[in-house]
DNA sequence: GTGTATTCC
């Protein structure tokens, strides 16, 4: 035992079920209908926002925006849009929105929420997430959604008219689309002052928010009422429900989280109650160095100890093993799971009562000058570390165990994370601001502005995509097509390419496959196999054009999970492919796209990639025999992943869909090309380039 | 000869 630990004054929170985190014991969900109204009411009535039911719909009827800071537990996501239908709120065929980030949480919620006021999920109580609308125009009166879904909705009703009060929950989180979703907000509220906006936030930043909103200073000399409103954003805390958690540092820093991780584990295995272990790391690498080590050292602790059930959890596992990791602990055995930040949002795990914190986590970064996107190990926020310490409390007082120094926590951690918005590229987030007819992008009042260099190099891919004019404004019709499609711009300029070319069928297969992670199964145990599966469909012109093959393979053999399975192909991956793949194809006819197939002439395939993703041409170095290849634009290094089809085959000429860095910039799915496609597809981009580099 | 923090339309 090499750490020691003192503890710390702070009572982090906890997440409730309604909450952010989603998952339920199949158990509790299949009792919970026995209970029958009255126990459900008791509970509703125990949940702390309660007591705040007259306050809150006393503040969202005298002011514009209330900010409601519900530590966890509190109840507000689920209490909240009942109030306000109770109050009438949803009178005159007007409608309740409450957003989250997450789909698992609509429904979760959505559900929750139907039972509680005993009404068929659908009808009066509704949700709307990607895929799946269970909603009626007559009935729904509540209604869930994910904050993507909601942006959608006002590309056909800019004013979101039949709202009339949005809650925008999990505001905290700053996701991309919840940061545009409150700018835009803002935005309807000065054309509709009687729209009520709710922003739920579970940390105390709710200051910077509600100047945000606060457009009573701006006006010099006016009162700051409007039609009677306040237009000063109200805010309310509502105190959680959770127990206690002690918190405990390291006394010095710490050299190997990793290590230490594994050590803090054996320590609480060795010296405290029963009681599940959640252990927080970076990444898949991480976590599965941790559970062999762990491993070990339980081998060599076998004697004092009863077992230990060590489980890996992240989101690229399959759903069997991911499953494991919710199912009960077994008598006299204790749970440990070792987990990405997943477990910190998106999951929540019944049973945990010590959470070890290794302060950091992946995240993303975005350079505009290269245009490139990194995943880098960063240290968390304060707001995180709250937000994992909350974890241990969920069933009786726990314990959180801080990989790094008390002194380190309180001096150099940042209060908040960076919002998403200032972390990535922001070529789709402009389209959508543009398709919404706001122009003047430098200009828009977002709740963090990125930076201008991202603004500005969104809006050059934009402009060599040709989805925006000199004039930086949508063009007609192709800028307002691309913007219609729900993928990035570059897959949808590829899109609308196909069209010309005759080969919309396959491309909105390929359009499919590439949003999603990948369509192999992982394993790193069987790689060979794998490697030869891949084999059975490769095609010389590269990545995409095997794709083709392995979807036609999935349709011919009536999408079969056997086929799948012997083919190392993840059949839960081609399910989704398809499902996409239909709302492409539906969105495409909308727009009037004519479905067409080339029949295996996959030079116009390539040339449809081309049309969208020229930026990323490569050609192979000369006398280069390490594979290295140079982008034409940037001339930056770049390699064939070692899973693409055409690694080692290096042709002179390639795309790439994207870039993936480590010690190397490696290229995934990559596809053959003609230079000359080049500059028919993009002259603008490759006018200036010296003629003598496209030559063969 | 190598890697997928997490979401969403």
């Amino acid at each position: 035992m090499s750490l020691f630990w003192k503890p710390g004054a702070e009572k982090p929170q906890l997440l409730d079920d309604e909450e952010g985190g989603v998952l339920f014991f199949s158990s509790s969900l299949s009792s919970s209908s026995s209970y029958g109204y009255a126990s459900l009411e008791k509970q509703r009535q125990r949940l702390p926002v309660y007591k705040y039911r007259n306050s809150i719909l006393y503040l969202v009827e005298t002011h514009s925006t209330s900010i409601i800071v519900g530590e966890t537990g509190s109840g507000k996501t689920t209490q909240i849009p009942r109030y306000l239908k109770e109050a009438g709120w949803a009178e005159g065929g007007r409608v309740i929105a409450c957003t989250q980030p997450r789909r698992l949480a609509v429904q979760a919620v959505a559900s929750r929420v139907a039972e509680e006021m005993g009404v068929k999920l659908g009808d009066e109580v509704g949700y709307t997430i990607r895929f799946e609308d269970l909603t009626n125009s007559e009935l729904t009166r509540v209604k869930f959604l994910t904050d993507g879904v909601l942006l959608r909705e006002m590309m056909t009703d800019p004013l979101l008219s039949k709202y009339s009060v949005i809650m925008v929950d999990e505001a905290h989180e700053r996701s991309i689309s919840t940061d545009i979703l409150l700018g835009l907000l803002k935005k309807i509220q000065r054309r509709r002052p009687e729209l009520r906006l709710i922003i739920a936030s579970a940390t105390i930043e709710a200051k910077s928010m509600a100047a945000f909103f606060d457009t009573s200073k701006k006006r010099r000399g006016s009162e700051d009422k409007q039609h009677g409103l306040k237009t000063e954003p109200a805010i309310l805390s509502v105190e959680g429900r959770g127990y206690n958690v002690q918190v405990f540092y390291a006394e010095e820093p710490v050299p190997d989280y990793l290590r230490a991780a594994v050590s803090t584990v054996m320590s609480i295995h060795n010296q405290e109650p029963p009681g599940d272990i959640l252990v927080f790391l970076t990444g898949q690498d991480d976590i599965d160095a941790a559970v062999e080590l762990l491993t070990e050292e339980a081998q060599n602790n076998g004697k004092s100890s009863p077992g230990l059930t060590i489980l890996p959890l992240y989101s690229g596992l399959s759903r069997a093993d991911q499953d494991l990791v919710f199912s009960p602990t077994p008598r006299g055995k204790r749970k440990v799971v070792l987990s990405t930040n997943i477990a910190e949002t998106s999951l929540t795990l019944e049973g945990v009562v010590y959470v070890v914190d290794s302060g950091f986590s992946k995240q993303r970064f975005y350079n505009p000058i290269t245009d490139v996107e990194n995943l880098i190990v960063a240290p968390i926020s304060k707001a995180s570390a709250r937000q994992r310490a909350g974890r241990a409390g969920r069933v009786r007082p726990g314990k959180c165990y801080r990989l790094y120094t008390e002194e380190y926590y309180l001096k150099e951690m940042s209060t908040e994370g960076i919002p998403e918005i200032q972390r990535t590229s922001l070529v789709s987030s402009v389209i959508q601001l543009k398709a919404l007819g706001i122009d003047n992008i430098l200009g828009f009042d977002w709740p963090a502005s990125p930076s201008p260099e991202a603004m500005i190099r969104a809006l050059e891919v934009l402009y060599s995509l040709g989805v925006v004019d000199d004039d930086a404004k949508l063009t007609s019709p192709a800028g307002f097509q691309i913007a219609e499609i729900p993928l990035d711009p570059m897959i949808s300029k590829m899109i609308l390419a196909s069209n010309e070319l005759g080969c919309s069928e396959e491309i909105l297969t390929i359009a499919a496959v590439l949003s999603i992670q990948s369509i192999w199964v992982s394993s790193r145990g069987s790689q060979k196999e794998l490697d030869e599966a891949k084999m059975r469909f490769a095609a010389a012109e590269g990545d995409h054009v095997t794709f083709l093959n392995v979807y036609k393979g999935f349709l011919k053999c009536n999408k079969s999970p056997t086929w799948c399975h012997k083919n190392f192909v993840n059949y839960q991956a081609m399910k989704k492919v398809i499902e996409i793949r239909e709302q492409l194809r539906r969105t495409a006819q909308r727009i009037g796209i004519i479905l067409k197939s080339c029949d295996g002439d996959t030079q116009v395939v390539r040339k449809a990639v081309t049309a969208g993703y020229f930026a990323n041409a490569c050609r192979l170095e000369a006398f280069s025999h390490s594979g290295m290849y140079k982008t034409l634009r940037g001339s930056q290094e770049v390699y064939i992943h070692p899973s693409s089809i055409l690694f080692r085959v290096n042709p002179k000429w390639i795309l790439f869909h994207s870039l993936v860095s480590t010690d190397r910039q490696y290229m995934r799915n990559v596809i053959t090309i003609d230079p000359a496609w080049l500059i028919e597809a993009a002259p603008h981009f490759y006018r200036h380039r010296q003629p003598d580099s496209f030559h063969q």
